[in-house]
DNA sequence: CTAATAGTGTCTCTGAGACACTATTTG
DNA sequence: CAAATAGTGTCTCAGAGACACTATTAG
């Protein structure tokens, strides 16, 4: 049995897009945010790849991380498919864009970081690439509204004023260090630990809170 | 020039999967949501269709609503690829979900609308439909959490007491009307005018307004 | 001691929820 | 008049922001 379409077409018969996916990585460096790019034949663009067949979007974004970039063990989503006809001169082909947040520290030294300006990448990329990272700059800041770290930006521990440090570059404005203290009291708990910077008084360590309470 | 991928093929060598466009149009009906459904070869499912050579996405998924449900000119937008190689029996096919809101009367009075209970069709669905229904419910709560009509599900001008029947709906629970006034007030204006229903008080009309006034 | 950083007490403002009240219509 | 629906006054509670205060370290 052959499946048609409503014009009666096999499915076969369709000529069909190549389907890529493109991987916005957002770090946090020298209090600011900051982009993983590469450089190809189309110049600065995001790590991406053609799906193979068969392969899963995650799948492919994973490979096109550790092949592209030299990163591993990176969670990401998906933010949108781009599919402008003409958005790639090669030929038809859409690409699925995920947004992902990392520690600088997991990222290879070689990694080329450009800044994020306005939301933007602050040099401009291949294809449709800057709407992806604009789209991933606010991903981002939404979902670190109402939580702690939902990304694991910072390792299992830590003070306040690094954690205020990750939500003043996402935000990208100063957050008051009192509200912010007992905003975050509900996603993180204190272990008992402390930890003492250069000066000051020594900082205790917290941890992430597993899930909302109210799930 | 024939652009190969990192593993030295042509991108034409590629085996390519079919795209596909699924809409999740919810509506709301007896003070519930409803979702407009269709039957097809595989059973009760999401209008969609193929994407066509060289068609955008938005194009792909209005002509599905028209050709598929006989429903023109709604505002959707994408909710997420679905890419489970196995998802389809008939071979490698993505597909991408929208999500879509609309008046109940706009839609075709021969429309099939099956209820939402518990976020998720009361009849199940072909492929993984039922997947892309829960996505479509939870993205339209998110949008009606912090506005008054995004959506356009009530005409040019409303009572305050038709907003909160469309909210109540929405989020599945009643909501106090004097606090729900209250803050809805921020997001529409009254216009002068007065409508009667059968008993009691007249209400005001309302209308949107424009845009957040912090943007 | 001073400088520096961590953390708290408290006031104000705003918005949600609860509850009771007033206002305006139909019959 | 009673019934029904629209809209308001007001109290309480919770959270955000502002500001000043206390606490604990290094030197």
């Amino acid at each position: 049995m052959v499946w048609t379409d409503a014009q009666g077409r096999a499915l076969t018969d369709h000529p069909r897009p190549s389907v890529a996916v493109d991987v916005a990585v957002l770090t946090v460096l020298d209090g600011g945010l900051r982009l993983l790019v590469v450089d190809g034949p189309f110049g600065r663009a995001l790590p991406g790849t053609f799906l193979h067949p068969g392969e899963r979007l995650a799948d492919a974004a994973a490979r096109a991380l550790r092949d592209k970039a030299g990163v591993g063990d990176l969670a990401f989503h998906q933010l949108g498919l781009y599919d402008d006809p003409a958005r790639d001169d090669r030929g038809w082909v859409l690409s699925m864009a995920h947004g992902s947040a990392s520690p600088s520290h997991s990222l290879p030294p070689t990694a080329e970081l450009v800044e994020i300006v306005d939301d933007r990448s602050a040099l401009p990329l291949a294809f449709d690439h800057d709407d992806m990272v604009t789209a991933a700059v606010h991903d981002l800041r939404a979902r670190y509204a109402d939580d702690a770290d939902p990304d694991a930006l910072l390792g299992d521990r830590f003070t306040l004023l690094e954690l205020r440090r990750v939500h003043e570059a996402i935000v990208g404005r100063p957050l008051p260090k009192d509200t912010f203290r007992r905003r975050m009291l509900t996603h993180i708990e204190g272990t008992g630990e402390l930890v003492t910077a250069d000066a000051g008084r020594p900082a205790e360590l917290f941890r992430r809170i597993r899930a909302h309470p109210d799930a």
